[in-house]
Formats: structure tokens, C-alpha cells, sequence
RNA sequence: GGAGAGAUGGCCGAGUGGUCGAAGGCGCACGCCUGGAAAGUGUGUAAGCUCCAAAAGGGCUUCAUGGGUUCGAAUCCCAUUCUCUCCGCCA
């Protein structure tokens, strides 16, 4: 979330940035500020009548040993007096700091000034593209019939087991999963990211510092006997890590990598959008993670954009970077790249990636700061994340774009993490 | 799952009703000492909110979390969470 300070000290500013997102603020922010005034009146003359409470409190044992039980008992009184009525002070305050965060969570993040203005995603910005358009065959089939043929994903077998969106991988399909997180991971900790393997689990407070409590509770599935969430991606627990700490200026930044699976409910999708590996309910990521100093965040944005672009012209396959427009971008993005690749016999462009820059607004919610030498004051710190890669479309890609007469080729990048070059 | 013990600052650890945001130690920072370092020595060393134009300085809150008792709670009571030990079960 936005802070207060970014909210009072530069209110136009928001009201107009928040505008390229296509979000009316002005209403919000008036009240945003309305109610932060109240909270400061009221925080004071609580404070003030605790203040009291206290210094009486300290005199009470004195006047009571001085013999002096008469002013010691209106003492008491005096006390219990103040007592009542800090007590309502208290629970009012409480109500204002409940509508001012209320308040506060439902504004998005500011856009930077070089998103795009527009409200859908033909308002994106194609920043450039690479790799190359494979030439299919007239037979070319889309991977969900490739992975019938050849044996690989078993959509079928998995409606069975759990439901539609969870396939089984096999044989040689699966080895391919297994050699793409290998083929991610290394890439990324060569690159200098740590490699964390975090709980697959999160409680309401994890997911509540990412964001993804309260508004978008529905598309997580939820563990009712424990109150637990499964995540919906690494960002959530691997940015958790972070979630009341402290870091030296010196250390940043921090650059972390994690394999996970993950779940998404996808509540409201439908349509051939979801066909074959297009969407699933459960499907395999790896995510690169960094805490950064704001004045260098845009710098590890532009680093962790060439580190993506870099796997997909090992994996050969044609890649266009995007950046969103407002309209497009998510709620806590400041800016935004997605990768798409092209899935040849689909015919269509697949996102399997997006890398945001967070700035401020996770921290703020996470209480993610730095301390900086000589500064006396802690800092927020910058977040961003990204994928690197999410598994399920680029095997569609791959699948598709590599088909031959009589199999799959493995591009060479992958060959010695699968122990094969052809699926047959 | 059953029985018991515990949760204090970056870490260790003292503290059983007021003088405690909290002894002592470690760590860290700065200074002295040294040719330089180690050792020694001195000083400092939590976070959030808030008052003040700002700094200096002040107020409030925080000893796992939430509630309660009391004029006053780290300290007493209740609930919850977590950790450890033993037993049971188990990859």
C-alpha cells in the first residue's frame, strides 16, 4: 500500500498517476486524508490522558505511605475516572485507524511514468521481440493433441484423479518438467540468486503482506481445518521472508530463487482459453525474487528483464517483452514487463512471464525496510519479482513449435538436463 | 494425539507488583591506546505512533498474541499461538 507521506505530501501527484491506472482517487484520497487527521486529534488526547494516568498512578504508593489516604483514594478515583474514558477513546481510535487502513489497501499502486496510458492489453507497449517464428507443417497439431500422441500429459488421467487443470506428466513429459526446473534454477543461481525451497502453505498474515488477502481471497485454495492458503505463486512465501525485517543498505540487494509449485483456482475462467496446458489449477514456477534500494530498483528491474529474455533465447523459442499499460497492470505494480512466446500451431501468443517492480508498496505492507549507515531512520525498501519461468505454456510452446514428422525435438540448451533429444 | 516445561532487546540472559524500555554479557558503531592490529578501555546501541516548521527534546505503545485483576503488570489470572522434553503414531 501506498504510504501516508506519499499520499498527504504529494496529493495531486497520486490523484493523477492513479488516474493512467484508469482509477478515480480523488474521492479516496480526500477521505484517506480526512481520516489520518482524525486519527492524529484523537492519538493525541489519548495519549495525553494516558500520559496522565500514568504520572498519577507513579504518586499513588507515596501518598498512601505518607499516611495521606484521603488524597491517595481521590487519587484512585481520578485514575479510574481516566480509565473509563481512555478506554472509549481508545476503541474510537481504533475504528478511525480500521477505516483508514480499510481505506488505505484499496488504492493501487502508482504506475511510473513510463507506463502507457490505456485501459486493455492492446494499449501494451511491445518494447522488442527475438527468437524465431517457426515454419509448422500443414499436419502441425496444438500440444494438447501432441501430448496424446506421443504419451506425455495425461489431461484425462488427471480429471480422475483430482479435476480438470491438474495433468499428469509422463515418461518423457514428465523428465521434461523436471529438466526445466533444473535448466531455471541453475540458470538463476548462476545469475546470483539464492535458491530457497519455501513452505507451499502460507497463513492469513503471509498472505495478507503480498496482498493477496483481503480482495483476492477466491482464487486461492483454502485449508479450512488449519486456516492455511496454498500459493498461488512463490512471490508469497519467498516475499514473506522479508515480512518485519530489517536489512542493512549494505546487504541489499537480496536476490532469491524458488521452485515451487502452484495453485490457482481460476474462478471464472472458461472457454478455449483453458485447453490443454493454456491454464491449470496446479502447474510448476520458478520465481526470482529481489530487495533492493529505490534508487536502484529500476536498474535490477531492467537486469532481471535481460536475465529472462536470456533463458527464452536458450530455450529458442520467438519471445515478444511487453510493457503493460495502466489498464493492464496489476494492483501492486509500479511497472511491468511480460514475456510472451508464441505457441506456433495455436497460433497464439502465451504469457510466461511477468517482472514488476513493487517499489514501496509491498514493503510498506510487509514492514520490509533497510537501514542505511549514518541514517537514523529506517527506510522502506523496493521489492520486485518475476518469473523464470512458468513451466506449463512453455511447454505448449515448445511442444508445438519443435514438432517434426515423427517427434519433438529438445532444444540444446535442454538436452543434457532431459538425457534426450527427441520425444518419440 | 497424551503429559510436562517454556516464550524478555540483533543474540545470550537477569528480573515475581511501583524507582523496568528493562541488570549483566556478547555482538555492532564511534573514540582512546598502538607504527598497525589484537588485547585493554570509554561512550553509544530497539521499533511503531505522535507533539514541534525542523533539530534538540517531550508524550504514548510494545517483554509471544488477545483479554482480565490492580491506583500501578515483563512480573498475578484466563484464553490462544509457538518452541522444547518425554510417550504414542509416522514419511
Amino acid at each position: 500500500m501506498l504510504t501516508l507521506r506519499q499520499i498527504r505530501e504529494s496529493r495531486n501527484e497520486v490523484i493523477e498517476r492513479l488516474a493512467v491506472k484508469n482509477f478515480d482517487a480523488e474521492k479516496m484520497v480526500a477521505a484517506i486524508i480526512d481520516l489520518d487527521d482524525q486519527r492524529k486529534t484523537m492519538q493525541v488526547k489519548l495519549d495525553n490522558n494516558l500520559a496522565e494516568q500514568n504520572s498519577i498512578a507513579k504518586q499513588v504508593g507515596n501518598l498512601f505511605k505518607e499516611g495521606k489516604t484521603e488524597e491517595g483514594n481521590a487519587a484512585k478515583q481520578r485514575v479510574a475516572d481516566l480509565k473509563e474514558e481512555s478506554k472509549e477513546m481508545g476503541l474510537q481510535l481504533a475504528e478511525t485507524e480500521k477505516k483508514l487502513n480499510d481505506a488505505l489497501v484499496l488504492l493501487p499502486n502508482l504506475p511510473h511514468a513510463s507506463v502507457p496510458k490505456g485501459k486493455t492489453p492492446a494499449d501494451n507497449l511491445e518494447i522488442r521481440s527475438g527468437g524465431k517464428m517457426p515454419q509448422l507443417s500443414a499436419s502441425a497439431v496444438p500440444h494438447w493433441d501432441l501430448a496424446k500422441n506421443y504419451d506425455i500429459i495425461d489431461f484425462e488421467l488427471g480429471v480422475k484423479i483430482t479435476g480438470s487443470g491438474f495433468p499428469v506428466y509422463k515418461g518423457k513429459g514428465a523428465k521434461l518438467q523436471r529438466a526445466l526446473i533444473n535448466f531455471f534454477l541453475d540458470e538463476n543461481v548462476a545469475a546470483g540468486y539464492g535458491e530457497v525451497m519455501p513452505p507451499l502453505m502460507v497463513n492469513a498474515d503471509s498472505a495478507y503482506g503480498t496482498g493477496q488477502l483481503p480482495d483476492k481471497e477466491g482464487q486461492m485454495y483454502y485449508v479450512n481445518a488449519d486456516d492455511f492458503y496454498m500459493i498461488p505463486t512463490a512471490e508469497v512465501p519467498v516475499t514473506n521472508i522479508f515480512r518485519d525485517v530489517i536489512v542493512q543498505a549494505s546487504s541489499l540487494p537480496i536476490r532469491l530463487t524458488a521452485y515451487t509449485p502452484c495453485f490457482r483456482r481460476e474462478a471464472g475462467s472458461y472457454g478455449k482459453d483453458v485447453r490443454g496446458l493454456n491454464r491449470l489449477h496446479q502447474f510448476d514456477k520458478v520465481e526470482i525474487v529481489q530487495v533492493q534500494h529505490p534508487e536502484k530498483s529500476y536498474e535490477s528491474l531492467d537486469e532481471m528483464v535481460k536475465h529472462v529474455e536470456g533463458i527464452l533465447n536458450k530455450l529458442e523459442l520467438p519471445y515478444r517483452i511487453i510493457r503493460l499499460c495502466g489498464g493492464d497492470m496489476s494492483f501492486a505494480s509500479a511497472l511491468t514487463y511480460d514475456f510472451e512466446v508464441y505457441s506456433a500451431a495455436q497460433q497464439k501468443w502465451l504469457e510466461v512471464s511477468s517482472v514488476s517492480n513493487f517499489e514501496s508498496f509491498q514493503a510498506n505492507r510487509l514492514m520490509l525496510r533497510y537501514k542505511e549507515e549514518g541514517d537514523k531512520k529506517n527506510q522502506l525498501a523496493h521489492t520486485l519479482n518475476g518469473s523464470s519461468l512458468a513451466l506449463p505454456r512453455i511447454v505448449a510452446s515448445l511442444l508445438e513449435n519443435n514438432q517434426v514428422d515423427g517427434g519433438i525435438r529438445i532444444p540444446k540448451a535442454l538436452q543434457s538436463y532431459c538425457g534426450f533429444e527427441m520425444i518419440e
